[in-house]
DNA sequence: AAACAAAGTTTATTCTATAAACAAAGTTGG
DNA sequence: CCAACTTTGTTTATAGAATAAACTTTGTTT
């Protein structure tokens, strides 16, 4: 089962070694690479040849001298290859093409609705968008080697299968086997709240572990632990939207009573201002997924009921992020989904009830809200990242 | 850092692969094992050379064949070597000597009360124990490698250091460094919880992911996720006892509300007990860590107060076990400490509250009982893998 | 200008896993 | 019972790897 180290396995490790020292110490020359890796300097030269033949990293001019012959500065060369990242939402589509250094080169949301679609107009309508993507694409050594997808349900990273989506109408699909036999690249599937934490992960270089919450309709969670995502058995793990906040409080639609769901998402916000501030004046009230920027600017125009309603939700995403602060004890968690957007309202009271609740050895957790784009970044962050892994033997041409 | 692989690295990994796969597969054959690992024969032939000459494999005889020369079964030698584990409770020592496979070969609760001893009487008399101990180990290849230790408070794996153990007068103590130039082997001390996990871990191989939960005076969780035990930064995760389970609810000792601890712990069935149910009678009040051992006598000869109290604690642990087996997805919840003790007052309506409340994704979790050892046979055992993972450089002599 | 210092390369060596040939010890079928 | 076959395990020659040490290159220092 591949767990046999042979000359070639020793190798190929060694080169991930050396090639992540570079990314992660832009400008380094061989001899500092010998140190810090351990390495015999003849072992680094051979190595950083390889890997600059096959144009992952390239020389960057020489550095300074310390009393002696100057150094050749080794860099990164992320624009090597890059990969397309997808993420599906309910309502929206969206598409970035990213370097191995999980930079934009292009971006583009979708005008689709794949709640309401069919799973053949969804791949048909993904396949469009990506061949279009794969055509505009920037040459580069190694082309597109890679399609990653973010999806908000139930996937299995292994299999690239998709099991469950809530509010959409996809069920059962192999979605991965689809796209690659139709564009004969790699393409991984993962849950969107794990693309987030990857991309974060990715962001912050001197964090070994971190929790990514997603706060949309529901909440979910990504899980970076000790440098690698968790991703539990059979996939599954990070479900904290059903973790019970109130044992004899809100009904909610899994059958038990009390989910932070019902307190601190996107459901929770527009219950709470539909049936409390929006009680008297139906006019207020919301359809759905308009709640966050219709609340946001309400709250941004001074309006007292629309920061009282975020200060709640805050408060409550505090109350639970306690818990996996206590459990986990992270280094970093982050905050995203389209709430992440009402950084200003909700902030303040979450950050608050997070401390207050914290024991004092997990208190000085780090909190960082995310973009928007984090999960479509993360989603080809993480096809970047399994074919660098087989350096070497990247499929696709420029 | 150690993130070089060379040659003797990558013999030491195979060797470790061997070793594993003779441990997990008793009875299998070179020529199996170079099937299932997929080295050559030679390979294995080689590796299984040297750790027969270490004494950690022996040979067991033939095997029936299959058409061609019989096999050559290869078997473990979980009696190459023994490792000491201490779990230190509140109230109570408790020393076993393990073999390699966590078996126990001798076991004693010490008539101690580390609670009322200072860290030099703790100290000099853990070391007066182990001694003993050691002078009365069985006969073996390698003797006795290593010791271990279990805490119930925050203490540094790596570091080996004591920081804090609530309810007793222990505080920045070196204990590790303490006992190991007392000792000249191996000495790692880790959090009760983990030991426990640890433990739980190596009696179910075919488990990947656990959640061993350490109901004392507080709760405590350990976690192994993906094989390994995640000890999160700075050492410390798991810290479940604060989960808040009812934001308005119980005050907590760490000023906050609602925390899993006071409604399913043992110092919650004694608050519950002498508040409640014997509030009307001073005679019937438990004063400490008496009261699950009072309580189950009780409820054994039928008082329907004591069976209450019970099922409500056991409710209690539900609510908060369905947070983490959402959260994490694992495969197993073990629940160790005192109270697992009165599994037959607990379980049912633990159990029926884990279920009822656990997504249908994360609903088969199967939860175990762990026996009052398994701390100290999991601290014993950590010690052992640590040593094996270095094979070839055992120190020790027996 | 001479001595020194650091970066990077070349060369000989050692260690490892491997493939292929081989030896050992069975089974099977007439 | 024996010859052909099968499977296990070992021996031998080979190729690939990292390494140490010598060496070249290119700087700084005195």
């Amino acid at each position: 089962m591949a767990m046999v180290i042979d000359a070639a396995e020793m190798r190929r490790r060694n080169k991930l070694t050396v090639l992540n020292a570079i990314r992660n110490h832009p400008g380094i020359s061989r001899a500092a690479l010998s140190e810090s890796t351990g390495m015999n300097k003849a072992t680094v030269s051979s190595l950083v040849a390889e890997l600059m033949e096959e144009q992952f990293v390239v020389e960057a001019g020489p550095g300074s001298s310390t009393g002696g012959r100057r150094p050749i500065r080794l860099q990164f060369h992320a624009n090597a290859a890059y990969s397309i990242g997808v993420d599906v939402q309910i309502h929206s589509v969206r598409l970035v093409l990213c370097n191995l250094d999980h930079e934009v080169a292009w971006e583009r949301l979708l005008p689709m609705e794949p709640a309401s679609m069919s799973s053949d107009e969804l791949v048909s309508q993904l396949a469009d968008s990506i061949r279009q993507l794969i055509h505009e694409a920037p040459k580069s050594p190694h082309g597109v080697i890679g399609i990653g997808i973010s999806l908000p349900g139930l996937v299995n990273y292994r299999t690239g299968y998709i099991h469950y989506i809530p509010n959409m109408g996809i069920r059962d699909l192999p979605l991965a086997d689809i796209l690659q036999s139709e564009f004969h690249i790699p393409v991984f599937i993962d849950n969107d709240a794990n693309c987030g934490a990857w991309a974060m992960y990715r962001a912050h270089p001197a964090v070994e572990s971190l929790v990514f919450v997603n706060v949309g309709i529901g909440i979910g969670a990504g899980l970076v632990l000790g440098g690698q995502l968790y991703r539990g058995i059979a996939g599954l793990a990070g479900e904290y939207g059903h973790m019970t906040i109130d044992p004899m409080g809100l009904r909610c639609s899994c059958g038990n009573r009390g989910c932070w769901e019902q307190y601190a998402s996107e459901s929770a916000l527009l219950a709470l201002w539909n049936e409390v501030y929006a009680r008297t004046d139906p006019g207020l009230r919301c359809t759905g997924f308009d709640v966050v920027p219709r609340l946001l600017e309400r709250a941004q125009a001074g309006d007292e009921n629309a920061v009282r309603a975020f200060a709640h939700v805050g408060h409550y995403l505090g109350v639970g992020l306690a818990n996996i602060a206590n459990a986990l004890n992270p280094e970093l968690i982050v905050i995203g989904g389209r709430l992440a957007a009402s950084e200003r309202f909700v902030r303040e009271e979450l950050e608050h009830t997070l401390r207050a609740r914290t024991l004092p050895v997990a208190r000085d957790v780090r909190l960082a809200m995310a973009e928007a784009s984090v999960q479509a970044v993360g989603a080809a962050g993480i096809v970047a990242e399994e074919t660098l892994l087989r350096t070497g033997d990247v499929a696709g041409g420029g």
